[in-house]
This record gives C-alpha cells, structure tokens and sequence, in this order.
DNA sequence: ATCGCCCCGTGATCAGGATCACAAATAGCC
DNA sequence: GGCTATTTGTGATCCTGATCACGGGGCGAT
C-alpha cells in the first residue's frame, strides 16, 4: 500500500483500529460492510480543500485521520472558523442530507486521509439501514449542539481575553486526553484570531498579558497552563 | 371547544388547516393519525415557558399557533435570542433525541397552542415509521443551517448597525409572506438587542439613526421599509 | 548563504459602542 | 380615565479593541 505524505491508508473500514470511537464507524458489521464498498477513499495533504462554502453538496467526507478546519467567510474577506474536526468527525453531513450548498469550506490543517461517500449512494445506504440513519441524526444533534456552544460564545461574550480563556480551556480539556496541561499548537495567531472572533494582534497582546500574568506559558510550539483556576475564572466571568 | 387566552384549538391534527405547509406535520395520513393519538395540546399564555434551557429534556413541542422566541443565558444575565420560532416549528427537537439539556428556553412571544410529543413516545413513533424519521432529520438539518446564519451573522459582522439593517431584510423576506415592505414589530428594543448581540440603548439610536436616514419609517407597531436597497448594501458591507 | 514569504510582536491612534443616568412616552390594568 | 410598570429616547463619559504601521525572526526554496 502507498504511504503518501507518509500515511499509511486505512482502507478497510471493519480493520480500522479507531473504529470503536468514532460515531458513524462504529456500525453494525453488515452495514459497515457495505460502507465499506461504496466509499473512496484519498490522502489530503496540508492545505487541501476537500470542499468550498457554496458549492453543491457531491457527498460527505468522514475522516479517519489528519485534522481539518471547517470556516466561513464574507464578502470582504473576514473569516470564522467554526470547528476544527478531528478523525471520525463526518464533513458536509447536513449539507448533503438537506441538498443545499456547502454550509462552510473544509480545509486540511494536517495531512490525512478521508473516505468519500456520494450523495446517491449515502441515501440509499441509509434507506437500507435504518439504523445509521439515527447515527445520522445523532451526528446532526452533536454539529447543532457545536454550531450553538459556537453562538453562546460569540453572542454572549464581548471580550475577546474571555473568549480566548475559554479557547485555551476547551483545548486543555481535549476529549480523551486526560485534561492535558500542556498542548501542542496547531494554529496561528491569525487562525486563533478567526475562532474567537478578533484580529491577529488581539491575540498576540492577549499571549503576552497572559504569559505576564502567569496564566500560561510558552516553550516552542508547547503551551503550559500554568494557572488554570484564574482562566476558568475569566471564562465564566 | 374552550377557547383560552381567545383562541381556537386545533384539536385534531388531519383537520389541521395549516397541515401542509408545515414540515413535520405533513406526514402521510397514517403516521399522522398515530402522531394524533400520542401527543396531548395544550394552550399557553403570553410568557409562558414550554421548557428552560439545561433542563432534562422531557420531550418536543410542535408549535400550531403563535410564536416563541427561543433564547440562552449567561450566569452573568446576559441573554441572546437565537430564533423566533413560528407556527409548525417543532421546538427541543435536537435535546429530545439526543438526550441532552435543553440548550435554549422556549418563551411564548404570542400566545398559541402546542402539542406535547413525549420523547419515549416521539422514540417509538419515529421506529414505527421511518418516513418521519427523515423529516426529523431534515428538521435537524434546519436547524442547524439557522443556527450557523447565527454564527456567521454574530462572528463575520461587528457592527451592531450592519446586524441590525440584515435583521430587517430577515423580516422583510419572512418566507410565505410576499416581500412585505410593512411589518409588525413584535419584539421590544432589547429583544432585537438580545437578537443581534448588542445593547437596548443602540437598538434605539440605530432606529432614530436609520429614520434620520429615510431608511426606515415607523407607524404605531408598524415598520415601513423606504429604502431597501440601501439596507441591503449596509447588511452585506 | 541569501532571498522571499509568512508569521509574530508591539506602538500609536481612533472610533464605535457599552455603560450610566434620567426623562418622556406608552401600554396595560383596574 | 387615571395609575403604575414597562418601554423608549438621548445625552455624557469612558474604554476596549480595530486599524495602521513597521521591524524582527523563522523557515523553506533555490
């Protein structure tokens, strides 16, 4: 098997050894079966779209591994990136199920791979096993769950040094990993600065006030919550 | 039939008048008819709560008159309007079947009558017919497409005046209803404040400012739209 | 090594809203 | 019809974060 951008391809959804954790894997053995005959499967590499805002919906994309970042923009070039999805997450799901464009633009922010099922055949497999569909529906419970943490915050929080203590929290508190102090850094400033809704700058100053007030800590690409009591404190403010 | 609050009951959902514009009461006469049997109708004044956000879901409301308007708090009592939920709008719908709080209070804004589905009910109903199964998915979808317009709206436009004119058009496009020029205002300043994240004192000036401008005119309750093209530059600068 | 590109830090300025504080107006209600 | 409670208009002040501007640093290509 080929390992491009030095990936191993899982290619075999029942042999996938992620399979238990991830929603719409986690399927009955026949179901999976057939999943497994009627998806493509590719490697993305950094930066790739896998698809734009607007565009019709040709059928969604689960990722198995790699991370991607799902964004809106406008007009004028302002961008919010409203999650970045993780492997097991299913991109495009309510676009395609509802047949309307693309909600957001799906980008690869670390090279990985992604099984592609059309829309045509995602309908009929879900005719034929009802019970996926309520993992669909449950997988749409869990993006509108997302999308509304995402305006609680926009709407109920006008100080961005609240919204990006928040941000810190939810990375340190990463699903799985048991509530890690320390976190990798994934993303820019400006990336940072398009999910809590503020400008490049702002979050620079609010790295510095931070590291000043001795809630954080910066080593390379490593960031150290040195205080987590005080940042909860300002989230919840 | 009693009529509370001076409105009529709809009692029997075959007979509904407004049946079929409404998507998840358009359902085929047999599924319609068990639908009939498990929910029970109530009448609710002005105010009322159907349900309070963090609350153990107990199960949906299908909306059959009147309007609510579905909102989230912050500890501090900072509140933001996320929808104003209309006539065959199907509300809690993602917290029942995902099992989950309530994410919003759903507050009468008009008084009206709802039908209470239970959620073991609503779960034994959508096994028995399937077909519904994919309106909840669709309704799902709905939502979540309103929800993201929230998100795009509060995180893409930092002006209260840019939120506010998009508010407008909103209204002057209500779906069903021909592009009216001329609506009711139903919402007081600081709902509109709650609804495009900002303060009741800048909802006023923004209607002073706009009146100034010869944007809008105000008679009694009822807005006027002079100057729609305007508007529309100002909602997508 | 050198160039160019993208990131990052930080200062200065500036405006738009939040906030506070009243007064006027309106709507319900008995 | 009058009375209270809610809603609305508007002024004054203040402050945060957006914007502009620029220099330094890292890193990958050639």
């Amino acid at each position: 098997m080929r390992a491009p951008y030095g990936l191993n391809i899982l290619d075999n959804c029942l042999a996938c050894p992620m399979r238990e954790e991830h929603l719409f894997c986690n399927l009955p053995v026949a179901a999976l079966q057939r999943l497994n005959e009627i998806k493509s499967t590719a490697v993305y590499p950094k930066s790739a779209m896998l698809f734009i805002e607007g565009q019709q919906p040709r059928g969604v994309f689960v990722l198995c591994t790699g991370k991607a970042k799902l964004s809106t923009s406008s007009a004028e070039g302002k961008t919010v990136i409203t999650k970045i999805s993780e492997a097991g997450d299913v991109l495009g799901l309510s676009a395609t199920i509802s047949n309307r464009p693309y909600e957001v633009t799906a980008e690869m922010i670390e090279p990985g791979q992604a099984n592609f099922i059309t829309r045509d055949a995602l309908l009929h497999f879900l005719r034929e096993h009802g019970e996926v569909a309520v993992r669909v529906a449950e997988q749409l419970s869990r993006n509108y769950y997302t999308a509304y943490e995402g305006i609680r915050t926009l709407g109920l929080t006008n100080s961005p040094s609240e919204r990006f203590a928040k941000l810190l929290l939810g990375w340190s508190n990463s699903p799985g990993n048991g509530d890690p102090l320390q976190v990798k850094l994934k993303l820019t400033h400006e990336e940072i600065a398009e999910m809590i809704g503020t400008t490049r700058e702002t979050v620079s100053r609010l790295f510095s006030q931070f590291k000043k007030k001795q809630l954080l800590q910066l080593k390379g690409a490593t960031l150290i919550i040195r205080n987590k009591a005080a940042l909860e404190k300002m989230a919840s403010s």
